[in-house]
DNA sequence: TATAATTATGCAACATTGTTGCGTTTATAA
DNA sequence: TTATAAACGCAACAATGTTGCATAATTATA
């Protein structure tokens, strides 16, 4: 039964990738932290909003791991976990796409 | 105008990722080349082969880096080269899955 | 065949990204 | 206010990928 706190930290991480449009990864949300804290505390940070179900991580084209709010926990039900990603080949930057349900023709013995 | 070479351990990279099922990391590659060259030779290999089509690079669910070979490039026309791919949960393996054409809406302005 | 040109390699060093251990600080419940 | 567990900072490490440069190997050509 952990306790959760909401550090000041905390709260600035996950404003930082609430208030941005696209998915961000962790080296641009320490850059943006400003100092408040370590480096090694914004990945326990992100790992622990992650875990609380606050944000989610999706992988970018390059193999970035970027970070994005979860909009959709507020509801309290987890829906919509799976959904699209558009990920710019240029400029890398991941944007959410509305909800499709894709039929795949997956691989047996899965 | 760039002279290829087929070098013994392009050959060498070019088979392991031929005669694998699934796409491998640059790490997986290294581990079974049994020294023939160094580690950032066979970054540059890849390089190399993805720059000549004969292989492809795809991330996985983790942000890993995987190789995969390019069969349809054998055939001269460059089609398939964005199909999709099946990554298993566990073991995080990359398999491909036979062609789908997916509607989506793209965000504005892209 | 000998030599020049250029492609490919090895090695060392560095950069980036992420992880772990541990002692200290801070937030929260009582 | 105090005890306790959560969160933090710092240092050190690990994994993965990159760069520079001298050397080796291959191909072109004289």
């Amino acid at each position: 039964m952990a306790i959760i706190r909401n550090t000041i930290a905390k709260k600035a991480v996950f404003e930082i990738i609430q208030s941005n449009s696209t998915a961000m990864s962790q080296t641009e949300i320490f850059a943006k932290v400003n100092n408040i804290c370590d480096r090694v505390t914004v990945y326990r940070i992100l790992e622990r909003l992650v875990k609380e179900v606050k944000i989610h991580k999706i992988v970018n084209i390059n193999g970035v791991i970027n970070y994005a709010p979860c909009n959709s926990c507020e509801h309290e039900q987890h829906v919509h976990h799976d959904h699209l990603h558009f990920s710019c080949t240029t400029c890398k930057k991941l944007t959410c796409i509305s909800d499709n349900h894709i039929e795949l023709n997956i691989p047996s013995n899965y």
